[in-house]
DNA sequence: GTACGGAGTGAATCCGCCA
DNA sequence: GTGGCGGATTCACTCCGTA
């Protein structure tokens, strides 16, 4: 196990956060993410208007005794890690109404200076089955630097070349985690509330550099952990529950980084003018996945930000095609080819036309 | 003016909410609409609590005092709104990241009781010229109730009739208050934060009916009385900025309210309930007749008095279903079929609705 | 293979009137 | 206040079986 001056790195360690946090050293990571009990107390079985029964969260880990047990619960955890954060270092906190203002609350009254917040739309939630409230469509995530002042990581560009060439805003639109993505054991879900792998991406490539040290106190099913892997970023997960610690370490071990080059050259180019980089937040393609002008060559490298890579030549899809055709104007979707797993060639413009229309806005924007 | 029990309506008081709340009656309004200031200079110096002299210098304390003083106000505004609201009534307070999350930590101590949070999503945000975060696009709403378990208006059908037939989520798209909309003096913003009307008519339509109270301590422009007098619910706006009353005054003096029944015959009630029984009273069932669960098996006989026997089990259309159901909450009304005399299957519904014409709109007479 | 329909399900503080 | 009981209430998506 790789370790810096006695933090141990890229792994898991088994047990109560708050015992472990306090025997970690200060001032060693880059980026905490923290995915805590959201306190949710359902008081009755919840039926759906079908008679079926839904399936909620009641896990032992979510409940506690009182507002004033929840607030001390958040207060220890969130300030040992603002003492394990580099004074660089930013803090992501995910929640709902139940528990974000909580913990809003007692993050600024730590120290920790708000840069952000944002919100998660779902655009598959759980619709309100009895019609007595709005339908909860919605989580909040903090994003929070450790001093005020403090320079602080922000990858500005990636962030603007993944959404379609604009500034990235604070309302994300990510279904949640479901189908293959969503692990499994014996046909029951693994953990009751695994995030999907989009959303840590967006968090890890806007917050971090690569090589940089993710804290996550709440580690769960490992999404963070994976998401680190992948992008070059290393990860330490804190998870009191062994069956959990397992189905992770099993999660990471699967997963292969990708090219390196593809994550390291992110930022060194210019943005792209369209929405390819959500193919990669979707997982329907991977940083360093080769393309094929043409459905032969050249061969172009895909970096994590949505950029290609093509000898010298990096830039969106269409501005290196555009370079290949002597600057005819040209439209990257029809002129790149990506190979499936039956090796066969096909234009990305299929895997565009694939990507669930859930990936873009409601309509009804009255 | 009109005046209930000492509680003027619609029209404004001048003066600071924090001296005028405390002389309204208690439990006397239906809804508190608030976009409170977030503005901690301001509140600094005027709500500066009588704690001991700090060290300016000292960044901690500097902020340790801000936070405290901005706290203290709201707190001190909060917990007279929830005297002065009925133990049936609602808070909305809308915020951005700067002073949500003390509101919500404050207004969850102070008894109220989380019902939703919302997002009001703006189509068209100022962008982050900086490039240093995400472009804040969204401010959020809370809505709570006075206390917890307490009965409370939301009119599920109207908002879900406002949504194309689909319930309200808790993320609203709306654009930012601009162009006709937009008061302006001599070129000039009116008022620097003035809320879109569409915003106040979602969440009045949605959490009173007409003819409630409707109290907003920080009216400013006076959106909330637009809205209010529009929809024919009394407004009571508390502003202490001279110039704001006097703007807020002349707009709401020009809104013609929608014609009432409009208004009125916005589904927010319930239909009367018609008894089982009924259906034998005219006739439409006979005692003895036997029904069909979900339009098969298990059969059951109709007693003379509106119960059913299906084999050792006796009561109500509602209660056999639910013993038959394993006990989930259950509508006899869908889940019971009768043979018409085509021999055709139906649900009892059907019966029920040709019975209900008949309640309610009766024959003239013959 | 493909098209279609039915079943299953997801971080949810999920009923309300009347006696 | 509380117990009893009538009865209102779901969206987007995936998976699987069948034609």
């Amino acid at each position: 196990m790789e370790s810096v001056d006695g933090l141990p790195l890229d792994t898991i360690l088994e047990g109560d956060c708050l015992e472990i946090l306090p025997q970690l050293p200060s001032n060693a990571v880059d980026m905490v993410f923290a995915d805590p009990p959201y306190n949710l107390q359902l008081q009755h079985a919840l039926y759906r208007p079908n008679f079926t029964r839904v399936d909620a969260v009641d896990d032992h880990w979510d409940r506690f005794e009182s507002l004033t047990a929840y607030d001390t619960f958040t207060r220890a955890w969130l300030s040992e890690c603002r003492r394990v954060l580099k004074d660089t270092g930013t803090l992501w906190v995910i929640g709902t109404y139940h528990n974000i203002y909580r913990v809003g609350a007692l993050l600024q009254e730590l120290g920790f200076w708000i840069l952000n917040d944002l919100v998660w739309i779902k655009t598959n939630p759980t619709p309100n089955f009895h019609g007595t409230r709005f339908t909860n469509a919605h989580e909040t995530l903090i994003w929070a630097q450790k001093t005020k002042g403090a320079k602080y990581t922000f990858n500005y560009q990636a962030m603007k070349a993944l959404n379609e060439d604009l500034q990235m805003r604070s309302d994300w639109y990510l279904p949640t985690c479901i189908g293959n993505e969503r692990i499994r054991i014996n046909g029951e879900k693994a953990h009751s509330t695994q995030k999907p792998e989009a959303l840590l991406y967006r968090v890890v490539l806007a917050s971090t550099q690569p090589g940089d040290i993710i804290l996550d106190p709440f580690f769960g099913s490992g999404t963070t952990g994976a998401v680190a892997k992948k992008l070059h970023r290393h990860y330490l997960g804190i998870e009191r529950d062994p069956r959990y610690v397992q189905i992770a370490r099993a999660r990471i071990q699967a997963i292969t980084p990708a090219p390196l080059p593809a994550v390291e050259w992110v930022e060194t180019r210019r943005r792209p003018r369209i929405p390819f980089g959500a193919l990669l937040e979707a997982g329907l393609l991977q940083p360093g996945q080769p393309l094929y002008f043409r459905g032969g060559s050249p061969e172009a490298i895909i970096l994590a930000n949505g950029h290609l890579r093509c000898g010298e030549l990096t830039g969106s899809i269409h501005t290196v095609a555009r370079a290949l055709l002597n600057n005819a104007p040209c439209n990257g979707w029809d002129l790149w080819y990506y190979r499936d797993e039956t090796g066969n060639l096909y234009p990305l413009n299929n895997l565009r036309l694939r990507l669930s229309s859930a990936y873009f806005r409601p309509k009804n924007t009255d």
